[in-house]
DNA sequence: CTTGACATTGAAGTCAACTCAAATGCTATT
DNA sequence: AATAGCATTTGAGTTGACTTCAATGTCAAG
């Protein structure tokens, strides 16, 4: 983490240290805690708003059991997020698989699944088929 | 799309139609078929830079074999990074499966194990482990 | 012929999470 | 005391993919 993104954390209010008499930064011990906590969220996805909304770690202890569950939910939310992402990915991964193996050796068997399989993309990405319609699309082929 | 994003679009140089007289835009059936590949191209995490760099359509017979296995390979590479992603993030699922568990029903055995992992996520985030430096850090507990 | 709904342009704004710059202040070492 | 190397601040710049704005042009309908 460098000083700036830590000098803009304290700016945004997400992690505002001690100001010494010179009005330097001072990181105690649980300001050290709540970055690496702020670096595992990152990890997860998490926006710093996101960070800053739902945790403000003043204290670690804090175990109340209503606010647990709300993070709780919360983190499961996430959690359904993430894994619609890796469902999006592995989509991805399966296209450009057959994408590269088209290229590679092109044949009607290949070419066809990669055909249907975009098809198939075009209604997730959109609930619509990906017909092109004519209408006001003259015939300006290049 | 919107009608900003095309006129974008066509400022960028990605799909630029043909004018009428009226200067108005024109878009020829293989105008749509460079922006159906464009969408779908984005559903798969490129960007408009590489989409422009690597995919200008200009037609699709383009059949040169050197070519098509240059392609293939950065569509290798791309696969190779989007299966990181999907690491990534079923790192991130199993992160938020126990950090949820943990929280709903507290016992040492889900924190140990939460801990733990993160504990591990942090050598995969940086290369190093995550003891806090006492040196230049002063005990303002809170 | 006027009105409304489109089109055109260049320029500026948006978002997130920094990152950098410029002017100035503090501190430790020589 | 001078210098290096930190610190402070406000404010602006970066990135990508749009989005919005303002001023103006074109066109079809009533």
């Amino acid at each position: 983490m460098s000083r700036d993104t830590l000098r803009y954390y304290d700016r945004i209010g997400i992690v505002s240290p001690f100001r010494e008499d010179n009005r330097y930064r001072r990181y105690s011990k649980s300001d050290l805690i709540a970055l690496m906590n702020i670096q595992i969220m990152q990890f997860a996805d998490f926006s710093l708003d996101e960070i800053k909304g739902k945790f403000s770690f003043p204290k670690a202890e804090n175990i109340d059991p209503a606010y647990c569950e709300e993070v709780a939910r919360f983190i499961d939310a996430k959690n359904a997020e993430t894994r619609k992402k890796i469902d999006h990915l592995e989509k991805v991964s399966l296209l450009l698989s057959l994408a590269a193996e088209t290229l590679r050796d092109f044949n009607n068997e290949s070419d066809q699944r990669l055909t249907e399989f975009v098809r198939e993309l075009y209604r997730d990405i959109r609930n619509k088929e990906p017909t092109i319609s004519r209408e006001g699309c003259d015939e300006h082929e290049d």
